[in-house]
DNA sequence: CATGAATGAGAATTCATTCAT
DNA sequence: CATGAATGAATTCTCATTCAT
């Protein structure tokens, strides 16, 4: 499908002065902004620059093109919720079990809180799926991930680790992501992330002895 | 977000002739072709037009705007898939696990038979998803799956079969959906379709006593 | 200005047979509806054709442009007002003062009744003012405002008629079009006629003496 | 009737550079042109920009939409003969008939300089009229238009004063309009022009007593 | 670094009109 | 007579992107 044209989403410059550190922090909140009020159709390079209250042909000198930006984007927010799931996972004082739930719900929670954002950020994202650059991030998670199985489930073999590590992944995530999409949330959403824990938790034996810290 | 504005899905005529029908079958031909191989972004009321070798105009003529256009064709695939599911579930033959394994794997084949055209056609609908006309079909697959709940599951409170029922169909699409979108396929993709009909029987406590046929 | 291509105004044919007249009734009715209620904007050939139930091609059977369509409404509304006029201003036993009192009244009051497909006709009719039929009626009005000024102001050089005659013409129709393109109405509307025919009947001497009947 | 949708009128940037100026003058100029020659059927944003040797997206740029650009060539002649009239009405050595006299000339030349022009932009303006900023500007004109009146005919009620008002300026501008529009000019239009104001002085009872000047 | 200005390409939609049946 | 179907040519407006200053 969807040939779409690949593109280079590497940033031109990530000015090091003030001035351009600036101008990259106003277009990315702009764009940032745009993507949760107006929705990915208003994602344009032009409204984004308007809004930024910089000139496009600046939008230009820090992103090659919009899908640059978009990636930019993406990344920041994807760095920042991995950091919170390694420490989540790290917190090896609780039980696998425990740790699963809290994951489940963090995620679940991270969907919620930024709905709309996230909703615009899947969508627009459908042009950049294919770059190598958004599949590295992808395969950062799935690292997390596999990690945490191992930990929870034991030793396995090489083939099962990577198809739970990813029925896993894509069980959590995509329920998490369509759910908000449709706006559940309050009870009903700590409903299903409770019910979907336990049934990972009991589909994959993760224990509930907790590891013991390492000396 | 993204206040897409609403449009109006209802065809505009109907093409009596035999003529017209061929022409309506060209631009659906057309638009199904682009879809799948050139994907979403590419999807425009000329390009269709061109490729279906008709003039913009009897576009037009026939369908209001594309997003007609598009309601027309997810339609047509869903009323033609809830076919296959409704006689699927009607089985009364086999006992409700057999029948939820075999929905899953329906569902999962489904969606990876034509993996490139269901993905764009997603993305599309994005611009259609709260249109009377988009959630009335949705609401079509609910009822079949309350339905199919009710009577795997035994009776149980409104708001239990409420919530059970927009988990399972939640869990079940939005599992076959991402998995389809990153093209699992072939030993994986059943392997995750048993491991989630299995997970789905086990917390449901769905049964394995045949129902009896009703005389 | 605006070499508007000119346009043939003569009807294809004025169907003598039943169902012609009917077909050309009914798209009429539908034109005037349509200048009326949705303005000049949505007077299309199409929309017209639509509206009148009847096919497009038909359409074109009857007229050959939309252009004609609308000179065949002015027209009618033409003879029809003339008709009126023509009564009003035969009506001898009247003095001259009093039937121009009622003649700028009827005016105004044509105008007002209709205000919005009026209003729309002249617009419309921009396209239109420069072929000769169209040239052609408003002769006619003059002349009917020609015998009435020889009689009220009695005998006069032919120049100084002419001049009159297109003075009191203009002054009584741009007033009354301009007014109600305003749509005053009500007390105002006519506290207007009447001070613009007083200045009228002062101006030209306009006598008070009823004019005997021809024996 | 035709409840043409209401747009925006404000000019989107203002052009510092002389580049921009230039630019903006070319469309303006354009647009002109073609109102005058071409008529205003022709007047579409493309051939504005095509005439103007600018590109399309160029024009967009500078005007949201040809509505806006209507109005701006609107208003540039207007100020421009407000500015006109203002100066006449002022110089209060005159008496107030003499002054009327001289305004409805001056009127009626105004129009018929530009007959062409001035016809096509009222015939355009229609898509313009009921938006606040072209009420604005018609109010303007009254308000001159009203002190002028004050003056001349001495104290009188609010109502009068409004009647009066609008009576008169309707008068003056419905009849200078439409003789225009029907080409009249040289000696007649001179004498119609006279004809009017004496009818208007009479009936107004105008006085010939110069004001004081204000010491 | 930053901005003002410009633009090719294309998207959605409409209109008047014709032709074959 | 009438209709179903089709279309060339416009029209409005947007977008990503570049270039000169």
């Amino acid at each position: 499908m969807a040939v779409a044209r690949k593109r280079n989403l590497v940033p031109k410059k990530l000015g090091k002065q003030q001035r351009a550190k600036a101008t990259v922090e106003a277009i990315v909140e702009a764009a940032t902004y745009i993507l949760e009020k107006k929705g990915p159709s208003s994602f344009t390079a032009n409204k984004v620059a308007e809004k930024a209250g910089v000139n496009i042909a600046s939008f230009y000198q820090y992103f090659p093109n919009k899908e640059a930006l978009l990636f930019h984007i993406v990344k920041s927010t994807w760095d920042h919720n991995l950091g919170k799931f390694e420490q989540n996972i790290k917190l090896r004082v609780e039980n696998p079990a425990q740790r699963m739930r809290s994951l489940v719900r963090e995620f679940f929670m991270i969907e919620a809180a930024e709905a709309d954002l996230r909703q615009a950020l899947r969508i627009a994202s459908v042009d950049i799926k294919d770059t190598k650059e958004y599949r590295a991030l992808m395969a950062a998670g799935a690292v997390m991930m596999r990690d945490f199985i191992v930990e929870a489930m034991g030793p396995q073999s090489a083939a099962d680790l990577d198809f739970n590590t990813r029925f896993i992944g894509l069980l959590i995530t995509s329920f998490a992501e369509r759910t908000t999409d449709e706006r559940t949330s309050g009870a009903e959403l700590i409903r299903q992330a409770n019910m979907l824990s336990e049934m990972v938790i009991a589909q994959f034996g993760i224990g509930t002895k907790a590891n013991k810290r390492r000396p």
